[in-house]
DNA sequence: GTATATTAAGATAAAATACTCTTTAATATG
DNA sequence: CATATTAAAGAGTATTTTATCTTAATATAC
């Protein structure tokens, strides 16, 4: 599993954000019925999104989050960095310290030209890509089959 | 992390093995000394290579692992398979069950080719491809720097 | 100001992963 | 047969990740 299961909520409540049509704030409850992810847990996992200005919130009446800038601004890179860190997709395939620095291991040449498609990937597509993607309808982003 | 760590130690001690020169078995405690990793565990991770049939192992003196098939047929794949599952390459970017069957998640094109090209890699290189880049002295396999 | 809605924060619990220690079984050697 | 060597198996511990529960802080509406 490439990434942790709190970047993977992140990741989908961002999407789902981004797809909102109005700019009014969204409670995590709605996000989290939709998403069917537990309240409590999605919670602590877009604080961090907050912390890091992936997010704005609001508390009260007419609270929620909404994104803290345009959708097409906001890439999936950034989440994943500020949920699992810089280095998730900058590690040694087999474990060792400073992939590519020192001596590389045995799968380095083949492990890193993957990884710098990966890297690419996630650099370049953007949530409000993801968003229209999953509006085209024949996507899905919940857990309700 | 793609690969769990009892993954990576198990290829970490495959390529090892496949790199010595000699068929005669090698104790486990040879090779968690050369790799930097716990006796115990190493052996433990061992234990599950050998169930599977990717090694033999042989019990008293003179005693050890080695690997089962020569190494040329032994595929990255199939250790990794062996410890962390099939699944692990399968599986959704953002964790929904069934990546590509019913309705795909909105990452599901660009996730689904860079996954294609991780498995092809896997199931491609093999055990000797990696112990004769390793022996080309350029490269590392353990932790001692 | 009081009640209500909402996120933030903290404390705890459960599960998964990583690691260690001890005992048992198999084999070899003398 | 007695002893030493080695992997297998099992039990236990530690750490990390995932999840839950409770309380606090902030904002709105009346
Ligand atoms: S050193 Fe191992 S992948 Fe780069
Ligand atoms: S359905 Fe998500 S990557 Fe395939």
């Amino acid at each position: 599993m490439l990434l942790s299961n709190t970047c993977i909520y992140g990741l989908r409540a961002s999407v789902l954000l981004a797809s909102k049509l109005s700019d009014d704030f969204v409670t995590i409850r709605e996000l989290s019925d939709e998403l069917n992810i537990s309240f409590h847990f999605l919670t602590k996992v877009l604080q961090m999104l907050t912390k890091s200005g992936i997010l704005k919130s609001y508390k009260g009446p007419n609270g929620g989050v909404k994104l803290a800038r345009p959708a097409s601004q906001i890439t999936f890179m950034d989440i994943v960095e500020s949920i699992d860190g810089k280095q998730i997709i900058k590690e040694c395939a087999l474990g060792l310290p400073g992939c590519g620095e020192l001596k590389p291991c045995p799968l380095h040449d083949q492990w890193s030209a993957l990884k710098e498609n990966i890297l690419n990937m996630m650099n370049h597509i953007s949530l409000e890509q993801l968003a229209s993607n999953r509006a085209s309808d024949q996507f899905n982003i919940s857990m309700h089959y």
